[in-house]
DNA sequence: ATGTGC
């Protein structure tokens, strides 16, 4: 694929053949190595109807279902602007919630153990069934309209939770009429789960603060102790994701829609398909909101029992959605789709969106690194570009068979453990599967996410203990 | 990511 720099960690494909914009990758020549694939499928993205500006790739950018993962597709809604499944992915609402305890590491220490134990027993995991648990039809459909609010709502958390919450915890246009009963029947049983792959509930270390007033803001100070939650709307968005695909894919013929990938399948964000769609997706976002909820009611508990600690919420934000928001696309206010796939929101100081406490530091952004290195907290810049929206991992460079040929669950543990990481894996094999190898550099993702303008460091965290499906 | 692969 042919790019040119065009400035620190910024690179153009220019626009030809069907792309109706360039691409625009923000990362750096070492993380673009190997990136042909998913640079190609930036170049298809960017041919889709009703898109404007760019279209955007993170750091992090990878291959995946359509769209790249890590990338980032703003479509105008009132100029026949398409939304597609593939630009949000499968796991829809997949994100992060980090919650601070008022305990630093030492305290911790004597305790570590007997507190791993207790979150291995209380967190559901792994593929297939298994929540905290069951729940009826009818609290499903609040779960799908309520989002994080129905779980507090049930006394699973404080009302202060909701305002560090995007969307204050629930999307307001779910509409849960077009979740059918065969995602429901999925979602039933899997409400406050973690599920598997590199979905994680990490304890963690702050080791470094690079910004403290902001870290400050955010109730984050070096040594300090957390918890860090990754994951999403398990069976359920599989389920919405794989029916809308398939019914888009039937559709767009009569819209005179075509794509050069199938898996691009897309309808206008303003058409039937698009509106069933989207509703889908947000009563899928909110399903992912309640169980991040719910995982952190149950570390909650632990922490208490076992360390005699309290956990507050930092922030809870989602980096696979898309969302009609207003941006200025030269000069004028716009209607747009944004689709985040493997990216996250990053609103600047100021935005009106911000909860008053957040308002003059800007929105938390919450990146998991790997189980062996770091996981960093981020936050929103003035003039950040990709209609405010930056990283969202590591990214992966090994396929999951890759990576469990280089090492053994069991070693991999063992390694760990010696560097001092408690590790409470359900499999050997998911455990190998999500070795730190598999990744990229993290701290180099997120320099070239600050390098390119998207977002600033707030603080680095390491791994004190990781429970993974 | 996923009752993991048409």
């Amino acid at each position: 694929m042919e790019y040119v720099e065009e400035g620190p960690y910024r690179f153009r494909i220019a626009r030809r053949g069907t792309m109706r914009v360039p691409g625009l990758v923000f990362a750096s020549r070492q993380l673009l190595r190997d990136a042909e694939k998913s640079l190609r499928q930036v170049v298809d993205v960017a041919t889709l109807p009703g898109i404007v500006d760019a279209s955007y790739a993170m750091p992090d950018i990878h291959w995946g279902y359509g769209f790249p993962i890590g990338g980032v597709a703003a479509t105008d809604v009132d100029d026949g602007g398409v939304v597609s499944p593939g630009g949000v992915g499968f796991d829809i609402s997949c994100g992060v919630r980090l919650l601070a305890a008022d305990c630093d590491r030492r305290t911790l220490d004597p305790v570590l153990h007997s507190l791993m134990d207790g979150l291995g027993h209380v967190v559901p995991r792994g593929a297939g069934p298994g929540g905290v648990w069951p729940v009826t039809g009818r609290e499903l459909e609040r779960i799908l309209r309520g989002g994080s609010r129905y779980a507090v709502e049930e006394g699973h958390g404080e009302e202060r939770d909701l305002r560090r919450c995007e969307d204050g915890g629930a999307v307001s246009d779910a509409d849960a009429g077009q979740v059918d009963a065969r995602a429901r029947e999925r979602g039933l049983g899997q409400v406050g789960s973690l599920g598997s792959g590199n979905h994680f509930l990490e304890v963690q270390q702050v080791t470094e603060v690079y910004d403290e007033p902001v870290a400050a803001a955010f109730g984050l100070a070096a040594d300090q102790v957390c918890v860090m939650i990754h994951c999403g709307s398990r069976g359920l968005g599989h389920q919405i994701c794989s029916d809308h695909v398939r019914m888009m894919d039937k559709a767009m013929a009569r819209y005179g829609i075509t794509v050069p990938d199938r898996q691009l399948a897309c309808a206008p964000a303003d058409s039937p398909e698009g509106r069933a769609y989207l509703g889908a997706m947000a009563a899928a976002a909110n399903y992912g909101r309640a169980n991040r909820q719910l995982l952190a009611e149950a570390a909650r508990r632990v922490f208490r029992r076992e360390a005699g600690a309290r956990l507050t919420l930092v922030y809870d934000v989602s980096h696979n959605l898309a969302k009609v928001e207003t941006h200025a696309v030269d000069g004028v206010p716009r209607r747009l789709c944004v689709h985040r796939k493997g990216a996250t929101r990053a609103f600047p100081p100021g935005h009106p969106e911000l909860p008053e406490d957040l308002r003059s530091v800007g929105q938390p952004v919450l990146i998991p690194g790997t189980m062996g290195t770091a996981s960093y907290v981020l936050t929103g810049v003035p003039g950040g570009g990709a209609f405010h929206s930056t990283c969202h991992g590591a990214g992966r460079v090994m396929s999951r068979h890759q990576a469990a040929r280089t090492i053994g669950g069991e070693q991999l543990r063992a390694r760990l453990e010696e560097d001092g990481v408690a590790v409470r894996p359900l499999s050997w094999r998911g455990l190998a599967e999500e070795t730190p190898e598999a990744y990229k550099d993290v701290t180099e993702v997120v320099a070239a996410s600050e390098g390119a303008g998207l977002c600033r460091k707030v603080a680095r965290l390491v791994p004190l203990g990781v429970v993974k499906g």
